[in-house]
DNA sequence: TTGATGTAGTAAAACGATTTACCATAACCA
DNA sequence: TGGTTATGGTAAATCGTTTTACTACATCAA
């Protein structure tokens, strides 16, 4: 049981491979195809349930109506998420995404580039990670469109759509302020990307700015890799060892072994304990208390990230660069 | 800057085509093609950053390399989590997944299927849903390989890897009896597939066998694509009309509504009311206090997803349908 | 009558690989 | 001597489309 070709096809309705063709692509009265070799090829179409094939199709055309999304763990909740919508909003308008995860590995990010450029894919959406400029330039050279989301690499002239994650801190810093916290803590990763270069600059800024000091033995960057157990250990030391009473935790993954270590210290978030955390998780809401967060526009970032790639795949010539920044929101629970 | 091609090659090595094509494809020796030549073609090649175009590839040989997956949401960690280990292993073996979500809708499934078919896929791997038996039965005419996880289609022939979800409800049911609970209620959904009618017989027959009453009143049954605001409502009337004292959920996200909804009755798991959820989260360790859960074992799950796949891609022979049961594990939490 | 224009459609090249069938030449044996 | 086998390689068909360039006929205006 073969499937059927545009040939198979052609046959049947006693007509070119070329009118088929023509048929299938709309192209029918442009190229002045009868009503009635319209009616009949379309009859047989639909009866025998036949479907080009895409991989022939590609080949002839070079493009496959394939985005390729490269994200660094997609079984982190921030990035299914975004990925879901992404692929929603993908699919209405005719296009299929394939994604990866790169692990935050340089090697296998370049692989699946390597591998995304081998199938054809029409349009790369990344979160891109240090490391990979080279061969980002080398798919722009080549005038794919390439649009980062969440993270951005400056360095490289292209679109990119990303949360302001500077403020997003420095909000989060001053809402401690406010509270009356003087002793601010944050946590956050050794993975040198822009958005999370950023958090700790709004960190900063903020404390300075409302005349606190910034000191060092408050901050704790987390390595990238290392397993959940360590990451608690360290955790647990910032939260034993110091007078802190308030902590910003710079992703949500790091938030989450947070509230894990003040679950084994039995320390309890109220009086005399604030925490905020960043990207929202179930996890956050159901705490008691509940866990402040701030969110990013997750529906606008794959909204705008799609648009950028359709205009971008619709208009041959090439567009400038976007970089679009949403601002966050900042949820207070209790 | 265009790519280049296996000609560009050729010419370049002064061979033609076809010599470059086997050494490529590791055929030189077999072909009987000199040393020499294979270490110029082989030095060319490397020098260039010359990669096969993979969709003439699949185009001339009829297949992909690429295995798709198709699960009811991606941004469900569950399936999150299985895709990502799937996706990890499957990439091990020169395998890439492209994957999609169904949202239980049969329409999307189908396309769905299409899609994968026309992009020639080699296997697939599917949680299916009702009503996808014709479609899932022409791939197998076709001789694809079809495997199922996590739910069956029991009609169809077909190899399927999942949990025993009807002992890990008895079970769950026990352990509440266990703990002297009186009142056991299931939170479920409407969707009619295998695995949640067999958490429902569980419930069922393990309330029977221990001399218990099957209460109609102790059951929910959420309607599958509704929003959280009614799933919660619905959970709501449940927990302040009766006098359950334990509630079994049949899926995580159902777990995280009834939590949501205990919140807001300012009602507390423990002496008078116990609670077990399906499928681990990050919230059910987080919450306080810990929510018992039953665990698929996802590692296994993914594993055995992908050596049954192999092992039919590999061997051309039809091999023989297997059923594969895994335990899930009850973790109890407090 | 002629040349232009429109209508209806087709043949064949091209996309970039794999694979089958074949061609030389040399070597070897009986 | 002639037949077989091994060595080293290539030409061309093929996969299933899209697309360019063409044919053949009819109609119409000048």
């Amino acid at each position: 049981m073969k499937a059927l070709s545009i040939k198979d096809i052609a046959v049947k309705a006693n007509v070119s491979i070329t009118t088929v063709s023509f048929i299938i692509n709309g192209k029918a009265k442009e190229k002045s195809i009868s009503e009635a070799v319209i009616e009949k090829v379309e009859k047989i179409i639909e009866e025998s349930g036949y479907k080009p094939n895409q991989i022939a199709r590609s080949l002839r055309t070079g493009n496959s109506n394939i985005i390729g999304l490269i994200v660094e763990d997609i079984s982190n909740s921030f990035f299914a998420k975004i990925a879901r919508l992404i692929e929603d909003k993908a699919y209405k308008r005719g296009y299929k995404i394939i994604y990866s995860s790169t692990e935050n590995n340089i090697g296998k990010a370049q692989e699946l580039i390597n591998l995304f450029k081998t199938r054809k894919v029409d349009a790369y959406i990344i979160s891109p990670i240090k490391g990979l400029e080279e061969d980002v330039q080398a798919l722009l050279n080549e005038d794919k469109p390439v649009i980062f989301f969440d993270r951005n690499l400056p360095e490289l002239k292209t679109n990119y759509v990303g949360a302001d994650h500077f403020n997003a801190s420095y909000q989060s810093v001053e809402s401690f302020i406010k509270e009356g916290r003087k002793n601010i803590a944050l946590v956050t990763t050794d993975i040198d990307v822009q958005q999370i270069t950023e958090r700790f600059e709004g960190y900063k800024k903020a404390l300075v700015d409302n005349k606190f000091d910034y000191k060092e033995e408050l901050v704790v960057k987390i390595h990238f890799n290392q397993d959940e157990e360590a990451t608690i250990k360290e955790i647990k030391t910032l939260l034993e060892n110091q007078t802190l009473d308030a902590v910003l935790f710079a992703t949500n993954y790091l938030a989450i072994s947070g509230l894990k270590a003040l679950k084994q210290l039995n320390k309890k978030i109220g009086a005399d304990l604030s925490v905020i955390a960043y990207d929202d998780h179930e996890a956050f809401e159901l705490h008691t208390p509940g866990i402040s967060t701030v969110q990013q526009p997750l529906e606008e970032i794959a909204e705008t990230v799609i648009k950028l790639i359709l205009s971008q795949l619709s208009s041959k010539s090439k567009l400038p660069e976007e970089q679009i920044i949403l601002p966050t929101k900042l949820i207070i629970r209790d």
